[in-house]
DNA sequence: AAATCTCGTTGATCCAGATCAAACGCGGCC
DNA sequence: GGCCGCGTTTGATCTGGATCAACGAGATTT
């Protein structure tokens, strides 16, 4: 049974694929070259675009890893389960990424939309074998891995070594910054994730992550306007205390 | 002034890139297929080897990452600093394992020599140009990466959800499949990093990490010939425990 | 509008693991 | 030999964040 529902075949021919860097400045590395009018339409072929709802699961961890994502349109959270129910968070999507890639053949994490999100959705086998013609794609792909991996290692410092002080702290500059990726110019973070994914994320509790922020607002460094949107007013601050 | 001595350049032909399911059973997999002689010439054309003595450093997070590498004896740590002086250890690699990449201008992490390490050396952009014409290596990373993005998710799992002896005994489970993967059969487990190291690698203190080890010796699921030696002599029960 | 539910906040208490402190063991060196 | 230095272990105490508990504010149902 589908847990989403399919929008439409063959939609605009926008970029499907978006690295990082795309938007970030870095547009003349070799690995951020976009694909060429061709190449676009020869993936655009083989993909589909779907649509979920919020709350409702992409994959499962579980799951025979058949198709490869694009997220395009809202926002996403992945994570690992523990036998017992306890849960790690490991990412939050924004589009522009990536999920789904494996060389397993279940899914290595689960994906679940936080708000109503729109992807692209790759077959693998057919992903995997028009990149042995579209090396450039291929590029983009590590391109991409290797960002992940080194946000990954970003994560273990968080998680091992800081305080939940500089963990909320982190997280707000990062959702910052990632905002700021996706165009978003004032310092105004709007957080699609409640409570729950932020602690589960950041390896604290609800509590934790209550009390904090509270803090932080108390010293004047966030204003929030409402739970989910938050006023970053002192970023340097932020910065200092964010280990 | 370079940190490491270099040994011969132009080594024995032996294979210089070995990707982890090389040794793990999945021979079969397009991703894992072997370059062929005239592939693997070209690699070592660009490629030097190095020695690198204990404790020794291979690169530096702020190092300009002009090489890649990668690991063919010995055992080396990964690790990130807080400009306080925190250590996170982001992993432990062993034989066949790789270094370096980043598409960053600066490395991601810092890299030391556990015990006395072999490492081939690769310039960064003539690796990069040779990936332009030899796909089945640029395919050969891509698997890698997806390798170590699973492995850091399980990590950051571990990190912000698992009890000190779950990680422990997740910790000793790792390194006994490692071991698996370099071919030694019984489970008699070497670890060539010190108390310290595998602190910062499971975000604890070198006493819990002594505590606990201590613990798991009373209960008799594992026996310590030498400190730098486990036998895990009821594996079944370290999964148990291990979350 | 009352009842229920979910999510976030706030308060009180507890405890796993950190911190502080001391001793042990072993290899290197004078 | 005896001394030193470093890594490891063991013991005592402390504390940051978890846990347990209660409540409030919206949203949804009846």
């Amino acid at each position: 049974m589908s847990r989403f529902t399919i929008a439409n075949r063959n939609p605009a021919p926008q970029r499907v694929l978006v690295h990082p860097c795309d938007t970030c400045g870095a547009r003349d590395h070799s690995a951020c070259a976009s694909l060429n009018d061709e190449e676009q339409r020869r993936l655009v072929s083989i993909m589909t675009t779907i649509e979920v709802g919020p709350q409702r699961a992409i994959f499962n961890e579980t799951d025979p890893a058949d198709h490869v994502f694009s997220l395009t349109a809202g926002a996403v959270k992945i994570f690992k389960l523990l036998s017992d129910g306890r849960r790690q968070v490991t990412g939050f999507l924004f589009p522009g990424d990536f999920l789904g890639l494996t060389h397993n053949e279940a899914y290595a994490y689960s994906a679940e939309a936080l708000t109503t999100s729109r992807l692209c959705r790759f077959p693998r086998r057919r992903l995997e074998s028009l990149l042995d013609e579209l090396p450039k794609l291929e590029r983009q792909l590590l391109g991409m891995a290797s960002h992940e991996l080194a946000a990954a290692q970003d994560q273990m410092m968080l998680l091992g070594r800081k305080s939940a002080r500089e963990r909320v702290a982190s997280f707000l500059l990062l959702m910052s910054a990632t905002a700021a990726r996706q165009g978003n110019t004032d310092d105004k973070v709007s957080l699609p994730m409640n409570r729950g994914d932020i602690a589960d994320y950041l390896g604290l509790t609800v509590e934790t992550i209550s009390r904090t922020l509270g803090q932080l607002k108390a010293k004047g460094l966030i204003q929030m306007p409402s739970e989910k949107q938050i006023l970053l007013t002192r970023k340097g601050a932020l910065e200092e205390i964010s280990g």
